[in-house]
DNA sequence: TTGTACGCGTTATCAC
DNA sequence: GTGATAACGCGTACAA
C-alpha cells in the first residue's frame, strides 16, 4: 500500500534489535538464535520490507551488474545470444544492463561511460566498433564474443572448423565446383575463419573452387538483388556442373535458395547448399537448409563463466596474477538437412 | 591505470573547494564562476574522475532504471520489441534491466523482487503469466504491451482493426471461403481481437467462413505437422473453392505457404493468404507474404512515453490525481505483398 | 558564490 | 550473540 520504504532502522525499532543484527539476519543468519531469526522474519512480513540493493552496493561495492553492448537485435543471432546471456541469471545471479549500439563508435563510448557509472562488475561486448585495445584500457573484466579480441578475453565459434565441415560435406556430395559467397571480412575477426577454412579445405581436396566476395547489402531486398546477380553468374559460368554453395549465413542461403527454387520449382540436382548459424530461417525455409550450427547457448554460457572468474578474481587478491589472455573456442555443429545429400 | 575510485572529496581537496561545490559543478554549474568551473573541469581530467550514479541514486532516489520482463527473444516479435524499447534510451535516458521469464510465474515474481530491490522507477511488462491485478498491487508505474491489462496502463496493437483489414482484403480478392487459423486465445488478451475482427467482418460481408482453432504447437516441426493436417482438411472440405487464409502470425503463414508451394510448385490461384506481425520471415518467404504489420517501433516508443509520464508524476506531486487507466491503441498497417492480389 | 552538516540504506569494524 | 559507530559517494537544506 504505502510506498514509504521501510529500512533496517524501522525493523530494528520494531524488533528492539539494532541495525547490525538486522543486517546479520540477511548476511549471516546463523549468528543469531533461531528464535530471534523468527522474530525478525515476522517483522519483515509485518512491515512489508523490501531490500535496497543499491544501498548494499554502495556499502560493499558488489553491484552484481554486468554490462552488455550488442549491435542490434534484428539479426536473430544477436537476439538469441542476448537471450542466452540473460538466461545465465539463473546460474550466476548477475543482472544485466543492456545497450544496443547500432554500430556507432561515439554512441558506444557513451554507453560505456554509463555502464561504468553504474559500477558494473564486468562487461560482455558483442559490438565491434571499439578496438579491443581501447576496451582493455578501461581496466574492468571484459569478455568479447565473436569479434576482434587481440587485447581482451573472448569466446568465439571455431569458424575455421565450421568452414572445414561445410566444405568437406560439399566435397563428399560430389560437387564439381565449390563456391563460397561472403562479404568482405577483416582478417582479425573470428568470422574470417570461414573464408580461410573454405580455401584450405578446397586446396586439400584439390577441388575446383571460387571465392565470391561482394558487398551483399543489408536489407532483404539488397540481398535478394545481389543473390540474383550471383545466381545468373553461376549458371553462366558453371553450366551443367554440380555446384556446392557455402553461404556466409542462413539469411543469404535462404535468399539464394528461394531464387533457385522459384526458377526451377525445386532445388535442382546440380545444386548443393549449406549455410551458417542455424538461424530459425534455416529450418523454416522452403526446403530445410543444411547449416553449420553455432552453439549460441554454449557461447553465451562460456562467456559468462569466463567473466565470472575474472570478476571473482578482482574481488579477492590484491595482487592479481595478470595471467595471459584467454580465448575460448566453441566448435560448431554440422546440421545435415535437405539442401545437401 | 589505478582502480582507486576518485570521489568528490578527492576533487575537493585537489581544487581546495568543498564537496558541495564539486556537486554543484555537475548539477548547477552556472552557480560557479566560469573560472572555477574550469579549475574543476581540469581536476576531473587530472584525477580521471568517473561518476558514481549508484551513490547519486541513494542520495536523491532517482535510479533512472526501468525494468523489463519479456517472455523470450526467439520470437522476433519480442526481439524487435526489446530492440525498440532499448533504443528509447537516446530519447528518455532511462537504463533498462531486462529479464527473460520463459513464462514461469514463480520465476517472474522473483525477477520482480530483484527489480524492486534495484529501485527501478517503473517497468514494462510483456510477459503474461502474472495477472495485471497483481502487477498493479506493486504500486509502481507500469505499462504492459499486448497482454491482459485490466488493472494497468498499456499499449496494444489494434488487433481488431488488423483483422478487419486482413479479412476485408481477402474478401476483395474474391475468395469463396475465408479461414482464420489460430490457437486458443483468452478473451481478455488483445490478440483475441484478431478472432473477433475476423468473425465480425465475415458476417458483415456475408461470406462463408470458418474459424479453425487448434493447438498449433510451438516448435517448427510441430507447427509444420499441424499445418499439414489443416492443409489436407481444407483441400478436402473446400475443393475448387477460392480459399482466403488469415493466419495468426507470419510464422504460421510461412509454414502453410511452404506446404502449399511444395505441393503445387507455386501458390495456386485458389489460395490467398495473409499473415500477421510483419516478421522478417514474411518478406524472406518463398513468396513474400502479405501481412498485417505491427508498428513495433511505435508500440515501444508509446509505451515508454506513457511510462515516463507516470514516473514523472511520481516524482512531483504528493497527491497523485489517480487518474483512470490508460490503454493506448496502435493501428497496424496492411502490407500487400505477393500472397494476395 | 561557496561551505557545513546531515541524510540516503546498507555493510564493516570494533567492541561488549 | 549483539550493539555502537564509522564508512560508502553524493545531494541538499541551511548558513555564511
Amino acid at each position: 500500500m504505502d510506498n514509504k520504504k521501510v529500512t533496517f532502522d524501522d525493523i530494528a525499532k520494531y524488533t528492539h534489535f539494532s541495525k547490525t543484527t538486522i543486517s546479520r539476519y540477511f548476511n549471516n543468519p546463523d549468528s543469531l538464535t533461531v528464535k530471534n531469526q523468527d522474530i525478525i522474519a515476522q517483522a519483515l512480513i509485518d512491515l512489508n520490507y523490501q531490500e535496497n540493493k543499491l544501498a548494499k552496493v554502495l556499502a560493499n561495492g558488489k553491484s552484481e551488474f554486468v554490462g552488455i553492448i550488442i549491435p542490434n537485435l534484428y539479426l536473430d543471432y544477436f537476439a538469441e545470444m542476448l537471450n542466452q546471456i540473460l538466461t545465465t541469471y539463473e546460474t550466476f545471479g548477475y543482472k544485466f544492463l543492456v545497450f544496443v549500439s547500432m554500430n556507432n563508435k561515439e554512441t558506444e563510448r557513451k554507453y560505456l561511460q554509463e555502464l561504468l557509472a553504474y559500477k558494473i562488475e564486468g562487461m560482455i561486448i558483442l559490438s565491434h566498433t571499439i578496438p579491443s585495445k581501447e576496451l582493455a584500457s578501461y581496466n574492468i573484466p571484459i569478455v568479447t564474443i565473436e569479434r576482434e579480441d587481440d587485447y581482451v578475453n573472448s569466446v568465439n565459434t571455431d569458424n575455421y572448423m565450421g568452414a572445414v565441415q561445410a566444405t568437406s560435406l560439399l566435397c563428399k556430395n560430389n560437387c564439381d565446383v565449390l563456391l563460397h559467397i561472403n562479404s568482405q571480412v577483416e582478417k582479425d575477426v573470428p568470422a574470417y575463419g570461414r573464408i580461410q577454412g573454405f580455401q584450405d579445405t578446397c586446396k586439400e581436396y584439390g577441388i575446383q573452387h571460387e571465392l565470391i566476395i561482394r558487398d551483399l547489402g543489408h536489407s532483404p531486398s539488397e540481398i535478394h538483388n545481389c543473390m540474383t546477380g550471383i545466381c545468373h553468374y553461376l549458371e553462366e559460368k558453371y553450366p551443367g556442373q554440380k555446384k556446392g554453395l557455402f553461404m556466409a549465413n542462413d539469411t543469404h542461403a535462404n535468399s539464394m535458395l528461394n531464387i533457385i527454387f522459384r526458377k526451377h520449382g525445386k532445388l535442382p540436382g546440380d545444386y548443393r547448399m549449406i549455410g551458417f548459424d542455424d538461424s530459425p530461417i534455416a529450418s523454416q525455409a522452403i526446403i530445410p537448409i543444411s547449416t553449420i550450427g553455432q552453439q549460441i547457448d554454449k557461447l553465451a554460457f562460456t562467456a559468462m563463466e569466463l567473466l565470472v572468474e575474472e570478476m571473482n578474481e578482482r574481488k579477492k587478491r590484491r595482487p592479481k596474477p595478470k595471467t595471459g589472455l584467454i580465448h575460448k573456442n566453441i566448435t560448431p555443429i554440422l546440421l545435415r538437412r535437405e539442401t545437401t545429400d
